[in-house]
RNA sequence: GCCCGGGUGGCGGAAUGGCAGACGCGGCGGAUUCAAAAUCCGCUGUCCGAAAGGACGUGUGGGUUCGACUCCCACCCCGGGCACCA
């Protein structure tokens, strides 16, 4: 027999041989044993509590970086622990497969998007089963499937049917270069990300989804969701509801008077106390009436202004140093300010956009700076309406204030006022009172190959009509060349292209753009309940089981977009028929988890960091990496990869084997028999560790919860080096208890020594611990007794003193008796049992 | 500019009205060792002090309270979101 150290001292007494802890080995066997078990597989028809753990869908990137493995973690955890804690857990995953990485890299290699892809997904694939994090590989969606692109492009045409999938003009990002629109953040500095080109404004016929008739829907749902609140107030500010008033300007005639045989300009303000200081009206450069509006005379300037804002490149429009550009321009016409008869000209300005409001607005320069701005460059009437503060040495005044120079209304507050104009208004027959959102449509069309094909048909003679359902799913043609412009090959495939109208036979061509991704991702959580169905692309029953997920977990990177057309996706499914009419919301509990930063300057081979998780599962093992993303920070937080002291919680996990796998009967004078108090106090804390740790899991507090099974661990230690020895049994319990614990955590390590102690047993299969009420309460507690606030004392009391008796207790404290000096006391503040003060 | 979040040892952090600095990293000392690694034990906010002990200490300044890292007001700094939204 192999000597052996026992855990405490390094030195004494043999052990059952079980050698080191040796990561190596064990994680991939108990990898193997979780997939070929099925462990965490999960059947429909499970009878257990049902809970949907779900980290966001994963664009497949290759090996996990620390970004995934920290997100998967926190996941996995809950998933073990959920198991353990008796629910049905579903814990599925799949990939968000398409996107433009693939198309990039199959423009400069050659390689079709799928293969590149199917390679990434597998590797990623490993390296998520490499930290131990478990799913129910049945259940596994790629974006890419046909069987997902299918229900995809059914949805699109049930959305199209239904009024909620339209075509329309809309200004895009246009790279001349590549002949192609342009997401946001592809344009880096007004410039291609790709080919460096100046990105161009274009107005392109696009589709859209209507997620603006959900606007108020989206607002109102976000206040029962238990989500972080930055995260719903993003997605408040994103929707931007805002409410005011939509009023007519009559147009003017030339001696200044309103045309009644002209429609009024109309425009919106959330500020109609402040009418008598509206000394122009502004409309947008893009508004359907410039041309109207234009007198001849100033034609020629408007269009030179109109065509100069169009070709603004991005740089100018932030350019913080506009000053060098026109930002208006005169139409020549005149408007009448409803609230003093008096006319007023009309301007185009760049700073009104068309698609707020009513693309025109009432400018009030006393009260608005950009209004301000473009009346002193015109040299216009500048009325103040608020009186600001007399220390206010601004231009335009934005805050609350007495109204004055506006007849009927002054004196009052702007809120007053508000209400008093709004009633006015409505009155004379002038204006209603609108609500307006900032939120826009969801621009769906990408002019992209790797993307799931919109299912729509260009017919000459009967328009734009669906693809016929028998079709779906429409998949890219595999026989493409991929142009170096980064062009889409779809518009040049005839193969692709050329198709028959379903509606009169006729020739006619497909449409060639691709959804969105983020189309993709806003209903693959419902797929996953049952991806089998090849009937619907969802199962009701299997919907209202699973659904809402009971806790979904990503970066706050996705706050608003994704988790918005989430949101609209399911709620227009439910109105649609196709998922359960009351399911409103997907995600009853949202977590966003801070993001890993890789810090350069405080690098260090000296901490012991490796480069990559792989690298760290490869050296430290899964369970160590696991233990210090979870040490490194509250979840939430961003993290320095630096953060993760690996080395430490391998030392730390290195402990626990040498206490676990070391049989109790070996250590070193374990004494059988009836327990001490010493004992007892062991049991007690693992109960209150029990307690603890569960509360911690809950809450996500999971930094906290590894320090406490280091300080138990630490006590155990000192446990059994005391001088009567460690008892048997509740050691031998005390480290049953924590295993346990662990093991949502460390899965592998906790499985392996569990099994060692226990005959082959699964940890986890057992149930949650539960702690024994009556041992949470403790006989004694340390009273701090405090004079003036600052602690001089410590006295031993039982929890239960009474508050008269800890008074006396703390008074006959010699340490206060020195400084009380004979005196009486002012006051006694007494808290049973845990603290008196004693006021001098 | 507007809206959020945050400033605590050498470092990551803990404590959300009642013992500031749990736990870990790093550092120092000791045990073990021929030696080292590993392991085990102890110390580790700053200042004064030989020690006992004392004073100071949670971005800055004020306030509330018997008592403030925690609550309130003002300011400074850092991070994030939105950004011509009428």
């Amino acid at each position: 027999m192999a000597q052996r150290a026992s855990p405490a001292d390094g030195s004494h007494g043999a052990a059952r041989e079980t050698g080191r802890y040796r990561p190596g080995e064990i994680e991939p066997r108990w990898q193997q044993r979780w997939l070929d078990d099925g462990t965490y597989e999960i059947e429909n028809d499970d009878r257990r509590d049902a809970h949907y753990v779900l980290s966001m869908y994963p664009y497949p990137s290759g090996p996990a970086h620390i970004g995934h493995v920290r997100n998967y973690t926190f996941g996995d955890l809950l998933v073990r622990y959920h198991t353990m804690r008796g629910k049905g857990v579903l814990s599925p995953i799949g990939f968000d497969s398409f996107g433009l990485p693939a198309e990039n890299a199959a423009i400069e290699s050659g390689v079709h998007p799928r293969i590149f892809t199917d390679q990434r997904i597998d590797e990623l694939t490993a390296s998520l089963r490499r930290i131990g994090a478990v799913y129910d590989h049945r259940r596994t969606i790629r974006s890419h499937d046909p069987g997902y692109i299918r229900w995809n492009q059914w949805f699109f045409i049930r959305f199209f049917e239904a009024g909620l999938a339209y075509k329309a003009t809309a200004p895009v990002n246009w790279c001349p270069g590549c002949r192609t629109v342009l997401a946001n953040e592809q344009v880096v500095d007004g410039r291609c990300e790709r080919s460096d080109h100046l990105v161009e404004r274009r107005d392109l016929s696009q589709w859209f989804y209507r997620i603006t008739d959900y606007a108020q829907e989206l607002l109102d749902d976000l206040d029962d969701l238990e989500w972080p609140n930055r995260v719903k107030l993003m997605q408040r500010n994103w929707i931007g509801r805002s409410e005011g008033v939509e009023l007519g300007l009559p147009i003017a005639d030339a001696s200044g008077r309103a045309r009644t045989d002209v429609e009024p300009l109309s425009v919106y303000t959330t500020r109609p106390d402040t009418g008598f200081g509206m000394t122009f009206a502004v409309m947008s450069p893009e508004h359907p009436r410039v041309d109207e509006l234009t007198t001849a005379d100033r034609r020629a300037a408007v269009t030179a202004f109109q065509a100069e804002v169009a070709n603004r490149s991005e740089i100018d429009r932030l350019s913080t140093e506009a000053a060098e550009v026109e930002r208006g321009v005169l139409t020549g016409s005149s408007v009448v300010n409803p609230f003093n008869g008096k006319a007023i000209p009309l301007f185009l300005a760049d700073y009104v956009l068309m698609a707020y409001g009513t693309g025109a607005v009432m400018a009030v320069p006393g009260q608005d700076q950009r209004d301000w701005e473009l009346a002193e460059a015109f040299d216009l009437d500048i009325v103040r309406t608020v009186q600001p503060p007399d220390d206010f040495d601004g231009e335009a005044f934005a805050g609350d204030g007495p109204i004055i120079n506006s007849e009927w209304l002054n004196g009052l507050g702007v809120s007053e006022a508000k209400a008093t104009a709004t009633e006015w208004l409505e009155r004379q027959g002038l204006g209603t009172r609108t609500v307006v959102y900032r939120l826009r449509d969801w621009l769906v069309g990408r002019q992209r190959f790797w993307g799931c094909p919109i299912p729509m048909i260009y017919c000459d003679d009967c328009g734009t009509v669906p693809a016929p359902e028998s079709d779906l799913p429409i998949l890219a043609p595999d026989d493409v060349e991929f142009h170096p412009t980064g062009e889409s090959p779809l518009q040049h495939h005839d193969g692709f292209l050329n198709t028959i109208c379903p509606g009169c036979g006729g020739p006619a061509r497909r449409e060639t753009d691709t959804l969105d991704t983020f189309v993709d991702s806003a209903w693959y959580f419902l797929r996953f309940t049952d991806p089998w169905n090849e009937e619907q692309p969802l199962t009701m029953s299997a919907v209202r089981k699973f659904l809402p997920v009971d806790q979904y977990i990503g970066g706050i990177e996705h706050a608003i977009l994704h988790l918005l057309y989430a949101r609209f996706f399911t709620k227009a499914l439910a109105d649609l028929g196709h998922a359960p009419k009351d399911l409103r919301e997907p995600m009853k509990r949202l977590f966003t988890q801070g993001m890993v930063r890789m810090g350069g300057s405080k690098m260090s081979k000296s901490r012991g960091n490796a480069v990559s998780p792989e690298e760290s599962v490869e050296v430290h093992g899964a369970d160590a990496l696991r233990l210090a993303i979870l040490q490194a920070k509250p979840p939430a937080d961003d993290v320095d990869w630096e953060d993760f002291q690996i080395q430490g919680c391998e030392r730390f996990l290195n402990r626990l084997w040498r206490l676990a796998a070391t049989d109790p009967e070996l250590i070193n004078g374990s004494r059988t028999g009836q327990p001490t108090a010493a004992d007892d106090a062991i049991d007690t804390a693992s109960h209150r560790l029990v307690d603890r740790i569960t509360g911690e899991y809950e809450r996500w507090a999971y930094n906290t919860a590894v320090a406490g099974f280091m300080a138990f661990t630490n006590r155990l230690y000192g446990y059994v080096r005391s001088d009567g020895g460690p008892h048997r049994e509740t050691l031998a319990d005390a480290i049953d208890t924590m295993l346990e614990l662990l093991a949502p955590a460390v899965p592998h390590i906790t499985a392996e020594l569990w099994a060692l102690r226990h005959d082959g047993e699964h940890i986890h299969e057992r149930s949650w611990p539960v702690a024994d009420p009556d041992k949470l309460t403790v006989e004694t507690v340390t009273m701090v007794v405090q004079v003036n606030g600052k602690v001089r004392d410590r006295i031993e009391v039982a929890s239960d003193i009474s508050d008269a008796a800890a008074r006396s207790r703390a008074l006959t404290s010699e340490k206060v008796a020195a400084r009380l000096a004979g005196a009486t006391p002012k006051r006694v503040i007494v808290r049973a049992p845990g603290l008196v003060n004693v006021v001098i």
